[in-house]
RNA sequence: GUGGGUGUAGCUCAGUUGGUUAGAGCACCGGAUUGUGGAUCCGGGUGUCGUGGGUUCGAGUCCCAUCUCCCACCCCA
């Protein structure tokens, strides 16, 4: 009979099971450095009503959005975890406790071409603060120690956390005139590092319909770089001009005046004028991290300051700050550029158990022994050759076999092999237990993500 | 959504001006006297040459269509 060829759709990542395992203890990570501040999980459905999802309407969103009726409901896929919050938070909010922070790891899908390191399913790993009215700046300052904080729990080394605010270019843009066209000329751009500054103007001109010389004042206010301190003051320069500007000035002095205290070295920080973020929703500090040796790929974790979270599901005024790690994308360039650490263990149980009498009652209950003390124990009871069986554990890198025969039931010991070395030790079952504990502890200190 | 490429084994690929039964490496499976894996040796091809038509005595190879995946744009994690 002809078989349906099986297949994965493209932009969709499914892993095998070792990979797999990196990638849950990358998340652990995540949510274990999450928590160090204050954010409580989330969870929310994959699948929202159309209605809720797309509220805001048009755009890219719209051309996006994997939608689909069942029956007679409009459903969607979440294409973010931004928009499931600001309902939640809207539906919940006589029972929430403001500022409420909280995070969420979970899989989004956005119909789009499938790329390199872009996907059609992915995982965003978002953290949010919501403030009931107002929120105070020092949540903005507070976002790069926790991206850092993340990102160096993982092992990375090479990256940057770049930080904007929108009220300083719309303060600027609004100085020159342009007030109306800021968010054409923001997403121009944002595309300073791919394209260079040459293109960028000649688009600022031919799509944003600005002058030569408004072209060249805007390239030239973006181009100011330097350590944060020579940013600053020379930002400082156009103070008193635009109250917006001056604002948003006012707002990175904050947000770069505490980075020390929060744990943040300056080299992993920049204030960066070109970056500015394609969404419309940002209204303050916008923040964008990228890996140093792999800028092509673009940024892995995005986001910024919100003033107006839920505006389409309620009255109320609830801003935020809020970040997404592209977790999906990390992964792959991870993988890609073999940064995975490759001694990093991803065996399913930390022991084969290989019973060899028919008499099943002294391995199941060594099993049992085994698990009762926390160690992942398996019993391989098939009908298969020993050889197999001892095959088996060295494929999925099981640490350690427990052989479990006559000889040694008889004389009260179990034969424990260490997979690595090829050692073999005849010791007591609480001995054993022992035994391997540290064996797994020691293998356990060097089990750095990245290698 | 727009434009450009690609398609042979699980993976990376070879396959002559169209010629007989489509190959290599790696991977995988089995075996080398049933209590010891990784190394070696022996054995095994696991394939609708993406799919459907067409040209031809003959198509993996040429033509058309279609699908797929990849790349760029758009946008973004």
């Amino acid at each position: 009979m002809a078989k349906m060829t099986p297949r994965t759709l493209s932009g969709f990542m499914e892993l095998l099971p070792a990979p797999q395992q990196q990638m849950e203890r990358i998340m652990e990570t995540l949510r274990r450095t999450y928590a160090l501040y204050g954010f409580t999980p989330l969870d929310t459905p994959v699948i929202e009503s159309s209605e809720v999802l797309l509220a805001k309407g048009g755009g890219e969103t719209e051309k996006q959005i994997y939608r689909f009726t069942k029956g007679d409901a409009d459903l969607s896929l979440r294409f973010d975890l931004t928009v499931p919050l600001a309902k939640y938070v809207a539906l919940h909010y006589n029972d929430l406790s403001f500022p409420f922070r909280r995070y969420q790891i979970g899989k989004v899908y956005r119909g789009e071409r499938a790329q390199r390191g872009r996907f059609r399913e992915f995982y965003q790993a978002d953290i949010d603060i919501i403030g009931d009215g107002k929120l105070s700046i020092l949540n903005e300052a507070e976002i790069p120690a926790i991206i850092y904080r993340t990102f160096s729990a993982l092992g990375l080394r090479r990256f940057q956390i770049r930080v904007n605010n929108r009220k300083i270019l719309n303060g600027f843009y609004a100085m020159m005139g342009l007030t109306e066209r800021s968010g054409d000329i923001m997403r121009t751009v944002d595309k300073l590092d791919k394209i260079g500054a040459e293109k960028v103007g000649a688009l600022l001109v031919a799509d944003c319909g600005l002058t030569h010389d408004q072209a060249d004042e805007i390239l030239k206010f973006i181009a100011i770089s330097g350590s944060n301190e020579t940013v600053l003051s020379a930002l400082e320069g156009y103070r008193g001009r635009n109250e917006v500007f001056d604002q948003g000035l006012t707002e990175l002095a904050t947000v770069v005046r505490y980075l020390a205290d929060f744990g943040v070295p300056a080299e992993h920080f920049a204030v960066d004028l070109t970056i500015a973020r394609g969404l419309d929703y940002y209204t303050g500090t916008v923040y964008e991290t990228t890996l140093l040796d792999h800028p092509e790929i673009g940024s892995v974790c995005s986001g910024g300051r919100y003033d107006n979270l839920a505006e389409y599901y309620t009255d109320r005024q609830l801003p935020g700050v809020g970040i997404s790690i592209g977790l999906t994308r990390l992964f792959y360039v991870l993988g890609e550029q073999g940064m995975l650490n490759p001694d990093l263990p991803t065996a399913p149980a930390d022991v084969l158990i290989l019973p060899m009498t028919e008499d099943l009652s002294a391995a199941i209950s060594l099993a049992t022994l085994l698990r009762d003390n926390g160690i992942r124990a398996q019993l391989h009871w098939e009908e298969k050759k020993f050889k197999q069986k001892i095959s088996y554990a060295d494929k999925l890198s099981i640490p350690y076999v427990i052989f479990l025969g006559e000889d040694e039931i008889a004389a009260g010991v179990v034969a424990c092999k260490d997979m690595a070395t090829g050692e073999q030790t005849k010791l007591e079952p609480a001995a054993t237990v022992y035994h391997i504990k540290a064996g797994l502890a020691e293998r356990e200190k060097g089990a750095v993500i990245l290698g």
